[in-house]
DNA sequence: CGCACTCTTGACCGAGATCAACATTCGTGG
DNA sequence: CCACGAATGTTGATCTCGGTCAAGAGTGCG
């Protein structure tokens, strides 16, 4: 049970590129974990809350937003198994954000206060996870440029080669194909277009032969070309090793 | 010497707001710190540099930014005095942007190694360089927002915001005014507008009484008002001190 | 069966991009 | 001292990408 506890992070933190001592890997077993499970669509932190906890996903998918004053949410980030969405938390008093299921999720959460400790007797560790904001962060980085430079069909080529990369690297992806169960309407508010647009902006990828998504699916059917079309460079990403999808 | 050369970096930590011990003053004192002047326009870090240094702003401004393989080249941040824009270099091997100069800057230097020996040695300190990276992480969420959901008119409105507020806590603000010595085309390169779209918008807030924007000195003539239109929270900029620009 | 959700398509509209011309300032060299 | 060109700011005309509104089609579920 502890160990399929741990394993999400453990993973996450191997995939930052280090290899843990025996007594960081005990350190770690023994962080009191607790587990639970989310339906789709419902805060796990509000804007504005001063949480005691991380929180990270085990499985399915969560997203950071924030609504402005007319009420319209709008999505910062999409966080997969392995992320750990609300780290920042662990050192800002007040979540600026809310983050919320986006699917069913499983999460397991530790306190702030056994973090710290993990922090304090294992700098390294504490490197790790600090990498890990700095990682998350860049990804944000590159959605700016995104949303800011590229045309709609580009914007949303990139998030899906965003998102095949990160879910391979969860161990999530089977040959070209990965789950990923977002409606329309989720892309849109997450790549900032109009839901029809969306669909139409879809229809573009299918046809010509880039991508099929359909039932939650998403498969590549044309990495090259659509990471082209994307103007994908995944060095952003910060991955340690290689994958099917690396950028060359 | 020496005190002026820290100086930045210390107010920053304390913005944190942090109180610093007398052997974590002598610690900061004691860090081997360069210092140098560049000209406006001119790359600090490149994209794929591995920097075996951290910057940190004392004069002047920079920006973060990528560029397409169209060769645009997009803003993602904007740094202000006591900024360490390339805090991340610490962690991440390799750099993926650039970061250049803005306007001439007076810029100070700190090698990776002595930052590690100084988060090993003072761990409250490196939770401060933490903390500082996860607060630009947030400026760039809210850019995000900004971005996907704000209006030509609304997004302007919220960096003159952003950064009277920035400015502010960084002592550089006089009344409601500050200089902010950038061009209209810099301005479109930060905002994600086109340069005539800005000239327009920048019209509309003058026209409506809002700000002053001439020979880089921006003057806020009506905070509340500007605030209101551009939905301007401050929370996410996670300010420990209040200040005449307090959200309320 | 009927309702709710998602996807799809068509028609129209508008915010902001693009292109082009002109004004103003300023530094530089003849 | 003036001439010139390079930045920068301003304005107008036109275009286009993507938003909005509305209707219908398919699907699953109570």
């Amino acid at each position: 049970m502890g160990n399929i506890s741990q394993l999400k992070l453990s993973i996450k933190l191997l995939n930052s590129g280090l290899i843990l001592s025996p007594s960081e890997n005990q350190a770690i077993d023994d962080l009191p974990v607790s587990r639970s499970f989310v339906v789709a669509h419902h805060d796990l932190v509000q804007n504005g809350d001063r949480p005691n906890r991380c929180i990270s996903i085990v499985s399915g998918l969560a997203t950071t937003s924030k609504s402005t004053r007319a009420g319209k949410r709008q999505f910062a980030a999409i966080h997969v198994p392995g992320d750990i969405p609300d780290l920042m938390s662990l050192h800002l008093e007040k979540m600026d954000c809310d983050i919320r299921t986006s699917t069913d999720c499983e999460i397991e959460s530790v306190e702030h206060e056994d973090l710290r400790i993990l922090c304090a007797r294992h700098p390294r560790l504490a490197f790790a996870l600090w990498k890990i904001t700095l990682s998350d962060a860049a990804i944000m980085r590159e959605w700016v440029i995104n949303l800011a430079s590229r045309s709609a069909l580009a914007r949303l080529a990139h998030f899906f080669c965003e998102m095949i990369v990160r879910l391979d690297s969860a161990g999530l992806v089977q040959g070209s194909s990965c789950k990923l169960p977002l409606t329309q309407e989720d892309l849109s508010d997450l790549i900032g277009l109009s839901a029809v647009h969306i669909n139409r902006t879809l229809q573009i990828l299918r046809s010509s032969g880039f991508i099929a998504f359909n039932d939650g699916q998403l498969t590549i059917l044309n990495w090259k070309k659509l990471g082209y079309l994307a103007d994908f460079d995944d060095s952003y990403l910060h991955m340690s090793r290689g994958s099917h999808f690396a950028s060359s």
